[in-house]
DNA sequence: AACTCGGGGAG
DNA sequence: CTCCCAGAGTT
């Protein structure tokens, strides 16, 4: 069959299909901007499976976007906390205030409009006014790269730039313009749940015969994506520092990883430091002239990211009184409302109870 | 164009 | 272990 007349099958057959095999997701009743903007930041990069409780969790704390928008930033990040990739949320509350304040909570009403606003990139825009609007802009996300490299046999990397603009041309092509919203939402559909990235459920696709890795044995081979750069390992030492008073905490800032959540005091270095050596660095001597330092729990070493990995190490200082002024004491119920990475989740709930 | 940003699940 | 997930912002 000609590349023609496949361009002409494939939104067809993609339909048809799509009409009894559609998932039903809390999002997808509904055309609230709000409700849709949120699902679509939350599940970036993001399971469905693990994103639901959060997105429920969210319209619950926050209603619509005024809610959010006068929320605090610290409650927003508590909200998001253990989903990971917390600029969506810093983002996202950013664009809340932007909606209120500056466009007095009208939401944008095109494509460009949304993808002026924080955390909305041509995915998500895409997403958003299709869903929301049935306006006709063609989404471009993992399934969409896999289901059409597979199908029109197309080798060009996904993570490349000639790739992105290749598989958006392509993509905007096969649209039902006038049925963009349910276009999109079933060309996802069958990405997540037939044409899987290993062991894809070939017998039961709607494209069939016509799909060209299927044809042509490639179903492993694509969609091709370039290699990733090398890992880089960072060494944590966590200082579990405590008074009468209360714990000490510090709020992580700056362009790093978990930025505007809050941790135990930490020193990194190149490498795993002694508690000798950990005693004369300035920090410990700021927190108390009389502390002493054991170690409780050797390691935690957790590859967070594509490039990076975290290695931890826990410590315990006794200080009969706090003397820096550099950090936050918080008493056990402030605590709660503090948002940490689940590394030091899991050590609140081990050692404040 | 390359790098950075989490956490969880599947194989 | 490796790879992927309803990507986007920064440098």
């Amino acid at each position: 069959m000609s590349s023609h007349n496949i361009k002409i099958s494939f939104p067809k057959n993609l339909l048809r299909w799509s009409k009894k095999n559609d998932r039903n997701f809390p999002w997808k009743q509904t055309t609230d901007p709000y409700k849709i903007w949120l699902s679509e930041i939350i599940l970036q990069q993001t399971r469905v499976e693990q994103g639901t409780p959060y997105y429920l969790k969210m319209i619950a704390l926050f209603p619509t976007v005024e809610h959010l928008a006068k929320a605090k930033e610290d409650a927003v990040l508590k909200a998001w906390q253990g989903l990971g990739y917390y600029s969506r949320a810093r983002n996202l509350h950013s664009a809340a205030k932007y909606i209120v304040d500056e466009l007095k909570g009208k939401f944008p009403v095109d494509y460009n409009g949304w993808l002026i606003l924080k955390g909305v990139g041509p995915y998500a825009a895409a997403a958003i006014v299709s869903f929301a609007y049935n306006l006709p802009h063609a989404v471009v996300d993992g399934n969409v790269y896999r289901v059409l490299a597979r199908c029109f046999g197309i080798e060009t990397p996904i993570d490349s730039t000639e790739g992105k603009k290749r598989f958006s041309i392509l993509a905007n092509e096969l649209l039902k313009k006038k049925d963009a919203g349910r276009f999109n939402q079933a060309i996802m559909d069958l990405g997540a749940t037939i044409c899987k990235p290993s062991s894809p459920l070939c017998n039961a696709c709607p494209i069939g015969k016509n799909c060209f890795a299927k044809k042509n044995s490639l179903i492993s081979s694509l969609p091709v994506k370039n290699k990733k750069v090398k890992i880089k390992p960072r060494f944590f030492h966590y200082m579990i520092a405590h008074s009468e008073k209360g714990f000490l905490f510090e709020k992580r800032t700056g362009n790093d990883i978990w930025k505007g959540l809050y941790q135990f005091p930490l020193i990194e270095a190149t490498k795993f430091l002694t508690p000798l050596q950990l005693s004369s660095h300035q920090i410990i001597k700021n927190i108390s002239s009389s502390t002493k330092i054991k170690i409780i729990e050797s390691l935690m070493s957790k590859q967070l990211l594509s490039h990076q990995k975290i290695e931890a190490k826990f410590f315990i200082l006794h200080a009969k009184k706090i003397n820096t002024e550099k950090y936050i004491v918080e008493k056990k119920k402030h605590i709660k409302n503090l948002a940490v990475p689940k590394i030091i989740d899991q050590y609140i709930k081990n050692f404040i109870h």
